[in-house]
DNA sequence: GATGAATGAGCCTTCATTCAT
DNA sequence: CATGAATGAAGGCTCATTCAT
């Protein structure tokens, strides 16, 4: 039993209550403040001590590494609703990205410190996470470039880039930008993406094929 | 002549150089290892002692502030100079945009800590400098859309922001991208903002007259 | 019937079981890896949770102290059975020593912390089974000096602390030391304790009866 | 001059004097206490705050080697002083191996956690100070050997190694033992080392050229 | 009883800033 | 003035011990 449960990642209920409640903690610090958090400061958020952070946890990439495969799995679900529910693949495409976007799904994208990010990408977890992720984004793109309503001269990884430069919480000072800031930059990033706007792009489309690393987030 | 020079902001010629060696040491570092780097680094880098470093830029945000009025006056340069270069409005601001782009006008976007963020932008330098680049950007825009290269539902600070989303340096595992990719999700990014493309945007322009706290570097 | 068992030290099979196993990985850990070694990892080790050792040890020093009687007790069959073999009080003497040096029988030497120590030594259970095993030292000593094959001027705590500087496992760089190293130091040690050898020594031989706390382990 | 300085590896005098602080406190915490003594200990102990102990010593490995390499310098200079001073090899041999007994300068033979034991030994500081050390021993030796006052088939590695097992401080209850113990054991020891006492060695003499690490201080 | 999860005190180390030389 | 030494607060992490399951 104790045998299934490892192997299934099963955790005692208690153990999975807090291992969840820490994820949500560091997932709501790392977005009001940025990845300096102090590990006892999210433990506290939790209602736990250090040392169950720690347990569960070995050190804060582990911690952030977690988080990253937690919320590209969040976006694999709603990239598959957005499929399931629009009409067409660019409608598909354009409510996903709006909804990653509105639910601040970019926390990690804050991670400027190098050593920090190289080490988060070096999991395969995370690595796996993303890239079937980023497998489904493609098929959305290469539809919607088929039925004519995106230009042809991009790749996942193009969008998946350009994407992830909206995901990163803006830091203002609060209050002073009005509400649908996001949305409108967002919007006009998707309008970039129509082939009416196409203009000429230096090299070619990037592809999932065409890179090792794939992407980011 | 000592109280002079002080008003004038002049310094002896070689504090002038310090200074400049540690301007350019800071966002050196800052490019390439975060906002993280210790201030002993900043001050080895520039060839001078922390002592130094602290006469010239009392704390550590001081320093931020310095740099980031820097860039923006450095910025403020290009934008100018792209107007009296190029041919028409549109292509001065994509011009402009481009360069920021490729110089890595934008070392200070890393900064990811709100309080740090904040207490930037609390400094009327900081300020008043991104309000005379806001004003020339805001120019280029007025005249783009009066001749019809440029969509009318935007504003400055639409603009700014959504720049400044492009100005992060991005930490890939360094040769995993292809090297023309920041020019083409800038391209992408210029192509939203014309008028072919224009869809509805939630909201209204937003000019530099509708925000207390103008954009954002 | 459970009165006696716990009043005769007697513990239900599975205990008695998991009592040695921890005893023995307690030892191989400290033995490998000094006094270091976290409560968890012999728990590991021995196949049990951290729980169960602490049921059977209150605490670490309480560990410890199992472990050095037990040691000691071991020692102390050493020598009897030496006795009972060896054709004489020296050669059961030299006999005894090798075989504790051998069997690495020191591990508890490796506590070098003074708090640790003292509380180590604080137990009339340590003391007891140590005064055991010196009474029968002075018995070998007493008679190989009465037939002439030791130096007399030497008592059985000068004996046990020179045995107990060697019992020591020696943390060299592995490989780099021959195997016979610690015989012949061994050797060289019981060679010192010859009457050919005999050279002034200060002060006065030392009985068990000389000191209150009696020698080391 | 500066570069000189560094060369040299003199410092400032405040900095010299607080670094001769710190290695002294923490030599006399060591042998007090054992290896575990906090850094902050030592800091406090020397007069400093651990800021200053850690500019000088990377780390607490680093402050163990500085250390190291001290005592090995101080027992170079007793055996080259016992060497002029002693009427002849074997004289001096005693004699210094009898100062670093009563000296305690075997502080660092406390030193029992393996990984910290081999680091400190990755030095090439530590091996080059500990190698001339034994090539002066060596020498005593040979020479004592030579005038048949030492038996022959030992060499510096036997005598360096048997040597070390008597300068490791005794944690003894204090005042149990009588103060002559440690001159006693000191004096059976090199009594072991006689022509005399000579019975058969397993293996062979090991001699400085017979190991790649050298002894242990 | 056995297990292993949770706790938190404590040590190590870093780095912004101050201050003596 | 420049330098780099000193300081100490703050954060990371470990591990002995307790306690819920």
């Amino acid at each position: 039993m104790e045998g299934v449960r490892a192997m299934t990642g099963q955790l005692r209920a208690d153990a999975k209550r807090n291992r969840d409640q820490i994820l949500a903690a560091a997932r709501e610090l790392l977005v009001n403040q940025g990845v300096g958090v102090p590990m006892e400061e999210i433990a506290r958020h939790a209602g736990v001590g250090v040392g169950t952070l720690y347990r569960r946890f070995p050190d804060r990439v582990a911690l952030l590494r977690a988080l990253s495969v937690h919320t590209v799995e969040h976006m694999t679900e709603l990239a598959r609703s957005a499929l399931r529910t629009e009409p067409d693949a660019w409608s598909a495409l354009s409510h996903f990205v709006r909804e990653c976007v509105a639910l601040r799904l970019g926390a990690l994208r804050s991670i400027v410190d190098p050593q920090l990010h190289t080490a988060l990408h070096q999991s395969d977890e995370v690595r796996s996470a993303r890239k079937e992720l980023l497998r489904i984004v493609e098929q959305m793109i290469i539809t919607a470039q088929a039925d004519g309503s995106m230009r042809t001269d991009v790749g996942v990884v193009d969008v998946a880039m350009l994407v992830s430069l909206h995901l990163k919480r803006p830091f203002d000072v609060p209050g002073t930008m009005p509400e649908e800031l996001d949305a409108r930059l967002t919007q006009l990033m998707l309008d970039g993406l129509r082939p009416a706007s196409a203009s000429p792009l230096p090299g070619k489309p990037i592809a999932l094929a065409d890179v090792d690393w794939h992407g980011d987030r």
